[in-house]
DNA sequence: GAGTATGTTATATG
DNA sequence: GCATATAACATACT
């Protein structure tokens, strides 16, 4: 499910659905993806507490409870289902968090590398994790001086959680090829005005994505996760994209338009 | 069986 | 201590 843009459309999906609703009990059903506390400590800090908000920082989703937050971190394949009744419906459903209208919010994550938590605030969360800034808060000038001090790809730079949050594997990608650059180019070898385009472009981006749901096929034309596939032909010039492997993750781009 | 998958983090190395 | 690179985690699907 998962990189900004995802965490995003679920956040205001389940504001009308959650906001204002009290949990009136939370259920565990598997432990491994309690992150830093037990199932007791979960408890104390969700049952009988009201929901205010929901908030969302990069990946992250916090649930603000008045005294403290429950965090959720969807991993690479965790979801939140509202199910009306009795549930199942989730085959891999880790934990439950019933509401007092009857409904339940179910945490389903097949491959449990997402993970629930508690926080005293936002902020203290980004400290302690050392994230970096939002994604969608950081203005192009802040993000090309940020990215000139990394040796790395800059395609490995955009997925570092710690430098900005939110950005994953596959619109890292999609920045990348809308300011046409090597997903292979060294960062702080990019010109400050190719660093400048990037954070445009990755805010662009996000944002596009949000406005279409996340579905994929409602992107504007010419974007590459419409056919993000090497051996598929570039959105923009016809040439194959090709794929990489940078960072341990697939990356893919068109060689034509994206050369070093 | 092999290869791949929207992520993070512990560990190793320079 | 810092920056960077890689392995490991668990499961489903092609």
């Amino acid at each position: 499910m998962p990189e900004l843009p995802e965490v995003e459309v679920l956040r205001r999906r389940l504001i009308p659905a959650c906001v204002g609703r009290r949990i009136n009990e939370v259920v565990v059903k598997d432990g491994r993806v309690l992150s830093e506390v037990d199932s007791s400590e979960l408890q104390a800090c969700v049952e009988n507490k009201s929901v205010v908000n929901i908030l969302r920082h990069g990946k992250q989703l916090f649930f603000d409870l008045g005294s403290g937050l429950l965090t959720v971190h969807l991993g690479m394949t965790g979801e939140l289902l509202i199910v009306q009744g009795c549930e199942e419906l989730a085959p891999h459903a880790r934990a439950l968090f019933k509401m007092d209208d009857g409904s339940t919010l179910v945490y389903n994550d097949p491959r449990m590398f997402g993970r629930l938590g508690c926080t005293r605030s936002v902020k203290d969360f980004i400290m302690d994790r050392g994230l970096g800034p939002d994604a969608l808060s950081l203005d192009e000038k802040e993000f090309s001086v940020c990215a000139k001090s990394h040796r790395r790809p800059i395609k490995a730079v955009l997925m570092d959680q710690h430098i900005l949050a939110g950005v994953g594997n596959l619109y890292s990608d999609e920045a990348l090829f809308q300011a046409r650059i090597n997903p292979t180019k060294v960062a702080n070898k990019i010109s400050s005005k190719g660093l400048r385009c990037l954070g445009r472009e990755i805010k662009e981006v996000l944002l596009q994505s949000i406005y279409a749901e996340t579905v994929f096929e409602r992107l504007p034309k010419g974007y590459l996760l419409r056919c993000r596939r090497r051996g598929e032909l570039c959105p923009r010039n016809n040439g194959v994209l090709t794929s990489i492997e940078i960072g341990g993750r697939t990356s893919v781009y068109c060689p034509t338009c994206q050369r070093n």
